[in-house]
DNA sequence: CAAATATAATAGTATTACTATCTGTTTTGC
DNA sequence: GCAAAACAGATAGTAATACTATTATATTTG
């Protein structure tokens, strides 16, 4: 066992004060997950959240530059609770072709389990995720943040997978764009699914996105 | 033939005056496609366009509600042309087969045509679609607007394609989920090629996207 | 040529996205 | 047990954003 995480880490660079070392922060995170879900991150500011928690929003910028950095931070934990998911779900699995299905199971499926923590709310974050994790990196200073690292940890589950992928198939020469469009395209088509329904097929039954993605997988490795 | 539109058509409900129908609605168009692309559509506003066209902001808010709605405006067009390529590109086409095949290649390729007009440059369109046309759907209000048609040349162009598909293979599940997955798909990998290369695999060469995506379709579909 | 339509010019408002400073209260390190 | 450091609260202020409103003036059209 190599290079295998354990916890939840997120790039220092993210938080001007690390938010899980106070209560305050807890709060922060905590309180900024349902606010974002109720109103949108477009409509979201510090000033909302600091009337929610009952703090001035200047005691929020202490935790945070602004409301981009908190969301890069949530979408940052986000894939690093996955990590730690698909971590859990492969572990003692020998055969590579099962590893590979674990883990498209947990990238497709509906995922029940909570990380060990009382503040974090994965089921709101992953509807976050899904509804607003492209404006993460769907800005002009993508460059310059991608350089600082803020986006290591979602490109790092999909190294892990794409590593699976040529595990099973060494001659594979797309598991990058493979295991990237199979994340994408799930979130994508829940998110249609729930909002724009002509752009998918919701009237198939409710596993078909899972079904979809795991076949595109399995028929396009081969 | 039936069904077939030769000209670019947006939902009037997306404006307040139609911006083809006079001199400054057209210059609005033409630099709010020049500085989005400069600037990012997050620091886009009325005024800095207003400067830049040599005309007060509130001229601007005659033609649009606001930025948001010109954002739709502009991907609404860009749908149309796309649909307006699709239809040139598999007119007098018999096969299916070979009609899908066309579509998927205006879906996947560079396309350096362009519609029969002075003030578009879709070039640059296509710049904004690939960066920004996610935030014309991810918000709030997706529900309202597509209630209202917002987004129907988008819908339109996904529904020509499947059905296609079904042309090809009547039985297959999942036409719309598949169209919508290689549409947003390609888009995707060529931001990731440009921004985020560890999500994608630019080095295996320039067609590589339009290679994996033709590749899906045709290995998914039987 | 009058009426309608268009643009320009200017002003003003509420909200957003911060920054700064100052005051207390805890926590910690010796 | 006490001083220093760290932390949160309170308040104020600024520039930019996202508009709305009004009036004046130029152009088009019936």
């Amino acid at each position: 066992m190599k290079n295998i995480q354990l916890h939840i880490e997120v790039n220092p660079d993210l938080y001007l004060k690390n938010p899980d070392s106070t209560d305050l922060g807890k709060k922060i995170i905590s309180n900024s997950v349902k606010l974002i879900n109720d109103i949108g991150f477009d409509n979201f500011t510090f000033k909302k959240l600091g009337i929610q928690i009952e703090s001035p929003e200047s005691s929020i910028y202490r935790y945070f530059e602004n409301k981009h950095a908190l969301l890069i931070y949530l979408v940052s934990w986000y894939w690093s609770w996955v990590e730690y998911l698909l971590v859990f779900s492969t572990v003692n699995i020998d055969s590579p072709s099962e590893k590979l299905n674990r883990s498209i199971k947990v990238l497709t499926g509906p995922t029940l389990e909570k990380y060990p923590t009382t503040y974090m709310n994965e089921e709101l974050l992953s509807q976050i995720i899904i509804t607003e994790s492209v404006k993460a990196y769907h800005t002009k200073n993508v460059d310059d943040e991608n350089k600082k690292g803020y986006f290591k940890t979602y490109k790092k589950v999909v190294q892990r997978v794409s590593d699976l992928v040529l595990e099973v198939n060494s001659g594979y020469k797309f598991p990058n764009m493979l295991v990237s469009t199979v994340i994408e395209g799930v979130h994508q088509q829940k998110y249609f699914a729930e909002h724009l329904p002509a752009l998918t097929d919701v009237t198939k039954g409710k596993d078909s996105i899972a079904k979809f993605y795991t076949n595109m997988v399995n028929t396009i490795m081969v």
